[in-house]
DNA sequence: CAGCTTATTCGCTAATATGCGAAATATGTC
DNA sequence: GACATATTTCGCATATTAGCGAATAAGCTG
């Protein structure tokens, strides 16, 4: 029952979403999210980038909602909001195969 | 079963798909292919952009898989390839309401 | 408080994405 | 073949993003 039609507009808090996970990095720390939350410095590490990069893609990753933070002591833990941005990963993988370089 | 960690650079494939999807105007595009093939004057249209501009956004939505074109006449008609997108569509509702402007 | 650790914010530069109009490529019509 | 329509490719200007090191903030420890 929609009353007019929809503009792009319309679509911009999920395009930021999908904006924010599409970076290879922020990808890695979701999947590394998903088996338990992580400090900052944990994740730098996997990553293999500095801190201060690290620590702005998370911003982009809270900004979003994807993640959440929760400071104890000197760290600062994140953790995965939404279970089902993974059940997307399965979804992902079937189509994976066809994606062309650009 | 994995042997080595994860790389940013694995998730590259995937990454690329977000990508494609983070975008309001293709968001749009992907949302009305949901309801069946569109050349792509239609989609034009509709976005309200020139047709250059959507025909770039539907070359990157065809090079992250997400969609396929078919040639008939002079037009092009584009459909969804992965219906599993639109379910994302609704895990993301759930978190829309959270997200914050950058 | 001095010094260390962890994390964020700030400037900056390089890379990438976006969108348009002009030009090029079909395809169909007269 | 000349011409109209639909689409893509190209070239350019502008905007956004990514990543680093320096600087800043906040919390421990001695």
């Amino acid at each position: 029952m929609r009353k007019t039609p929809l503009k792009p507009a319309d679509f911009k808090p999920q395009a930021q979403i999908f904006k924010a996970l599409g970076h290879p990095g922020r990808l890695l720390i979701v999947d590394e999210l998903s088996r338990g939350e992580r400090c900052v410095c944990e994740l730098a590490s996997m990553v293999g980038s500095e801190m201060p990069t690290v620590s702005r893609h998370l911003s982009i990753l809270r900004n979003a909602g994807i993640v959440e933070d929760d400071k104890r002591g000197t760290q600062v833990f994140y953790r995965l909001m939404t279970p089902c941005v993974m059940n997307f990963f399965q979804c992902i993988k079937s189509l994976k195969g066809n994606a062309h370089s650009p």
